[in-house]
DNA sequence: GATAATGTTGGTCG
DNA sequence: ACGACCAACATTAT
């Protein structure tokens, strides 16, 4: 759910919010798998006393820098955070709850429980995703760099975090329309110039969404939200995801839905052939 | 009530 | 290297 412009999003309300600076007086774990690499006995401990020093975002990953620390969290599909200033009963997804020096509660609700919190010394994590897509390196050049030699469709190519770190599923199949590019074409049959504009697709694609404060689909709990419960404005603009049975907005060729690498996969027949 | 589908990722197996 | 499949889960739509 929450991808690149979402986990963006939520980075700056973080921020806005005043955290960093604050220290972690106390933290308390409610579900005990949502802490990847540790018993949450000592991941407690271990943050008690930490400085927020920084938080920003890495592909889909939230990283606060502590003083001795990294916390990473990944939401994954359902991982939602709230600011409270009193403390309440937990909210029954509530997974982590940090209690901060300034008296205000960070709570972290997942419902599907895939989110998941690791607190390392290392950047190692993070040294192992790839190129981000919205800094200065990732130029056309860098982005031809990345895609030569592989044999693979483009699309579940777009997904894999290891290559270029951010992009999911909605962002994947809105670039590929913008590109006019079928999301099963083999990497290698690219031409120059539709390598070109999956590029710029995909800059234009995730900072569009960042304008919008992301993507909220549907009216479920699930749906990701931002920090304060409100929802993107993303949902709006999108061309083909979930839009299957609706025309093109380009060409009014009805959109179609298909199955590729496991996903729900939204394109137009006519804009992008294969 | 059962079944399929949902925006993520990691592992296994071929 | 890559893809197909499953697993981790809870909820909603069909």
């Amino acid at each position: 759910m929450p991808e690149l412009p979402e986990v963006e999003t939520i980075v700056r309300e973080l921020k806005e919010a005043g955290l960093k600076g604050l220290s972690i007086v106390n933290a308390v774990v409610f579900w005990h798998r949502s802490i990847a690499n540790q018993r949450p006995a000592d991941f407690c401990q271990s943050l008690i006393k930490q400085n927020i020093r920084d938080i920003y975002r890495r592909g889909k990953f939230i990283v606060f820098l502590l003083t001795s620390r990294i916390l990473l969290v990944h939401l994954r599909m359902t991982g939602k955070f709230f600011i409270d200033k009193e403390e309440a009963f937990p909210h029954s997804h509530e997974r982590v709850r940090l209690y901060l020096s300034d008296g205000r509660i960070l709570r972290y609700e997942d419902q599907r429980k895939f989110g998941k919190w690791t607190l390392t010394k290392t950047e190692e994590i993070l040294d192992k995703i790839g190129i981000e897509p919205l800094s200065s390196v990732f130029t056309f050049k860098q982005f031809e760099k990345i895609l030569t030699g592989r044999h693979r469709k483009i699309k579940p190519f777009l997904l894999d975090q290891q290559h270029i770190a951010g992009i999911g599923n909605i962002y994947a199949d809105e670039a590929l329309w913008a590109a006019k590019i079928h999301p099963k074409r083999m990497i290698s049959s690219l031409t120059i110039k539709e390598k070109k504009n999956l590029h710029k697709a995909i800059i234009d694609v995730l900072k569009k969404g960042i304008e919008n404060a992301g993507t909220s689909l549907g009216e479920a709990r699930a749906n990701y939200s931002n920090l304060t419960g409100g929802r993107g404005k993303n949902q709006g603009t999108l061309k083909v995801f979930q839009r299957h049975t609706l025309p093109c907005p380009r060409c009014r060729t009805t959109i179609q839905k298909s199955v590729l690498a496991q996903r729900g996969t939204y394109f137009c027949p006519y804009c992008q052939k294969l």
